[in-house]
DNA sequence: TATTGTTATACTCTATAACTATA
DNA sequence: TATAGTTATAGAGTATAACAATA
């Protein structure tokens, strides 16, 4: 099984290089400084980005979705009628990356593709009626456990703040 | 060479769906609505730390560093005399994985593993001075070029309320 | 000739098990 | 027995070239 595979796979914890030490001798297990390295924004965002993604997955267990998928229903719901590649394209996912993917999808009655019969190379992609339940049972977890996690973390107005930081960063950087 | 084509990664664009369409007939070729995906925070902190990381590669092209590498280079400056266990543990990268990883630095004569004279196990880490001369070349690219351009997008105040944020969530999330 | 979906393939990252040499 | 570094390996994620069907 190849997606709960995936809900296991953050396990390392950084920082934790004091843990296994044998205090026997001398107790030099002084934590390391982070120095500089705590003001790179790359390294901070690359951390930040880990752990909500650790996040998304728990509480997605239930539904076996990753965020990838997730944002994939949710496009799709958004723009029905659209192809693979169109779809694909916006998220930054390569078309020959896509195919495995929404074979998943597909496979799992989330999604199905659909020849067009406008240009019969397309597939036109649309979500089945146990995607659209289940997409909506995933809006639900993500609003009122994950979402709302990190609003108890930061704060309605700074998790704004944080959002509009980061889309400019994504879009214009 | 592996190095080199990683600065050449990070190649797919999202939100180009629309590109190239043959606007012959109707030209029903309209961009894509991210719709609730631009809400949600993991999917715009994935992009803007791809951006980043994009950056950081652009901004190092003539060091040939990673942000990887930037990292380990700054852990081993900043605490000397530590093993490869500590170092790699506090950056979050597993002991199997850290080896080619110094194998690397070690064969641009960046870094140095030396035999412990308490522990015979343990490797010790230092920089080379080829490597705290390229370390400290790296600092200023990253300062001038890419950490620069970070405070003229969100200005100085933001970029500290936003690495205030980042750090909040990968510490407490 | 160009484009859509697809296959094949390769390279990087990340993860686990097991070996060796030391302790 | 346990730990540090290492090897081997496997799985995701991401990248490119090329093919068949269709335009």
């Amino acid at each position: 099984m190849t997606v709960s595979k995936t809900a296991e796979k953050f396990s390392e914890k950084p920082a934790d290089a004091a843990k296994g030490r044998k205090d026997a001798g001398e107790p030099q297990t002084e934590a390391l400084q982070l120095g500089e390295l705590s003001e790179q924004l790359g390294y901070v965002l690359k951390r930040a980005q880990l752990k909500v993604f650790e996040n998304f997955l728990r509480c997605m267990s239930s539904l076996q979705l990753t965020p990838a998928q997730f944002s994939v229903l949710l496009l799709v719901e958004k723009n029905p009628g659209r192809n693979q590649t169109e779809i694909a394209s916006t998220l930054g996912i390569l078309r020959p990356n896509f195919v495995a993917m929404l074979d998943n999808l597909e496979s799992r009655d989330l999604c199905a593709r659909i020849r067009s019969t406008n240009d019969r190379r397309s597939h036109i992609l649309v979500l089945t009626d146990k995607g659209k339940a289940v997409l909506a049972r995933a809006k639900k977890l993500v609003a009122t456990k994950h979402e709302a996690r990190l609003n108890d973390l930061l704060g309605q107005s700074n998790r704004e703040a944080l959002l509009t930081m980061l889309a400019k960063i994504a879009n214009e950087f």
